[in-house]
DNA sequence: CTGTTAGCGCATTCAC
DNA sequence: GTGAATGCGCTAACAG
């Protein structure tokens, strides 16, 4: 039974192989590696580091972590990361954990149950010391192993029926209201409020929002539909009967979020719809491309950067033991008007 | 010396715990979650499995992955995650992993080398079973990084000097002749190349190629700039030089990437400089608003998704002891032309 | 069928 | 200053 090797895996030296290179015990290398100080003779310590370098030693987090049951990991679960806004935030966790000297490991649940499932347990089990989540939904099945999984979490945008956990996200009133009052000040008197089917807080809230303040003036129509965001041909018949339906009025629709707004504007295209001229346009997210499409598409900005940023450092908080009740941290958006909008 | 916690660290049962909770040795419950099959007596399963539920015992795949050797992770490492392009080559490593029952970690370098570093060491350090590279760049620094971590690896988009690697990657030879070759064929006289300053084979290829395919066609002009991608001045002033250049000519300009080309067209906005009218415009990397942007902006596409699949593919022939000569997977991109490159 | 034992690689008392 | 010994949580021989 002598060193034989797999054809692949290579040889890792340990700390034992170090010491016995270095003539000395796996104490010292420790030290060398962690305390360091002047605990250590020069002679020692040159020894040390010329086997570390010789041998390409790396010490294994692995049993690290498993004796220190620390591991400066934070975990971030994302439900699409295909969304540019869940992009955006990520870089902000991202740029908040290198501040602090963590390390972020990115999960990615693509919107399916299962996925976000087994990432919390891999994370948790792990032991990262926290989680920032972007959760898939608001159903019941994912409440449980959240629960389960009792270390320091944070949520992001969506919040988490009967879990009680801190919330990062946007302050969906008050963007809701800037965007249905720009809407109706610009002079559009139907509106449709176009969303996906998830049993998602944001998505509810902001439609309710949008009911709320268009029953203010009950002189203009709202109207609201869920869409499949893969159903192409359904929103294209929800958009042509949508303008039928009111052809004599000035129309606009509000997406509630970027995604659906890219999709939206496609049907627009391919039904030859023109925003900005037969119809509003307007949606919630920003857009890189929002300027380049036509004559520009109105987004409601989320600071998203910043919201990641307030996510890590609020995780960090109560890995750092903090206890205060459970926070909802709500951000602004700012609303950018382009063309799509435009008053006539 | 009692069970003092932390605030915030929850006590996280151990397989002792459970062990004893239902009565028994810690190999049982070893069985129990791994060879199961049916080495346990009725009665014990039944103590272990609700000693399990009762303690909320999660396994420590620290501990496992410590004994084991093996933690079936795979890591990823992608320069720039707010890049269209990663995400779907990302989106393809995960649903392959997913198939192998790999679990995959993202990390993202924001286009550092320090960051690329830093995460090679740590999923190296944590044993991961293989990485899936998006390298920054192929400058020297990397390099040594690279070779030290002796472990399965494979490389996507962008090669690295002195470094032998399995690569999946674009034909660039072929996508650029095709684009080069679309845009005399309608008809432009002066065509630009746009890259950034980078020194990445990616682009050196696609350069390269693009002049040798012009000295073909003397009677054409061929020109190339590299410009920063945050230096918005420097971006407007070469293309209203350009422009200028020539007046007399049709004028058509090659983005190196998405990025770019979602920067150029930005500036042509700006400018007031109408594509598919006043100048072609065409870029790597397929954009999901391309058609929405004006006329609709050409692109080259390439299949991302087929190319993630197939890196984890290699990847995993070579965790699994492949040792066959390093090979250079090149996928055929497909050009996507749309008005912004139409003939008069 | 089931429990005892011995490490995986490392950090850490505690002696020398 | 330095090193031997112990244990983190788990798996796998090796006995009963």
């Amino acid at each position: 039974m002598s060193k034989k090797q797999e054809p692949g895996a290579a040889v890792r030296a340990t700390i034992r192989d170090v010491a016995s290179a270095a003539k000395t015990g796996k104490t010292s290398v420790s030290r060398y590696l962690n305390g360091e100080k002047d605990l250590l003779s020069d002679a020692l310590k040159e020894r040390i580091g010329r086997a570390i370098a010789l041998l390409d030693y790396q010490p294994s987090q692995m049993a690290r972590s498993l004796k220190s049951g620390q591991t400066r990991l934070i975990g971030l679960i994302i439900a699409d990361i295909t969304n540019p806004y869940s992009v955006e935030v990520m870089r902000g966790v991202e740029a908040a954990c290198r501040q602090e000297g963590l390390t972020l490991l990115v999960c990615n649940t693509n919107n399916e149950l299962d996925q976000e499932k087994h990432y919390l347990q891999l994370l948790s089990s792990y032991r990262v010391d926290g989680i920032v989540v972007n959760a898939v939904g608001m159903r019941e099945a994912a409440i449980s192993t959240l629960q389960q999984a009792n270390l320091p979490m944070v949520l992001i945008d969506r919040k988490v029926a009967n879990f009680a956990c801190d919330v990062i996200g946007l302050n969906n009133v008050e963007a809701t209201q800037m965007m249905t009052d720009h809407l109706l000040q610009q002079g559009f008197e139907a509106l449709l409020f176009i969303s996906e089917p998830a049993t998602i807080n944001t998505r509810l809230e902001r439609l309710r929002t949008f009911l709320q303040r268009m029953q203010q003036s009950p002189q203009h129509i709202a109207e609201q539909c869920e869409i499949e965001i893969s159903n192409t041909e359904a929103l294209e018949n929800m958009l042509r009967e949508f303008i039928a339906r009111h052809s004599d009025k000035r129309k606009a629709v509000m997406c509630v979020n970027g995604t659906l707004t890219l999709q939206v504007a496609r049907a627009m295209r391919r039904l030859g719809i023109v925003w900005g001229q037969d119809i509003g346009l307007s949606g919630f997210d920003e857009l890189a491309w929002a300027e380049l499409a036509g004559v520009g598409i109105t987004t409601l900005k989320q600071p998203t950067y910043e919201m990641g940023v307030a996510a890590l450092s609020q995780l960090v908080a109560r890995i750092q033991g903090n206890t205060d009740p459970v926070k909802d941290l709500e951000f602004s958006g700012e609303l950018i008007a382009r063309g799509s909008t435009a008053a006539r």
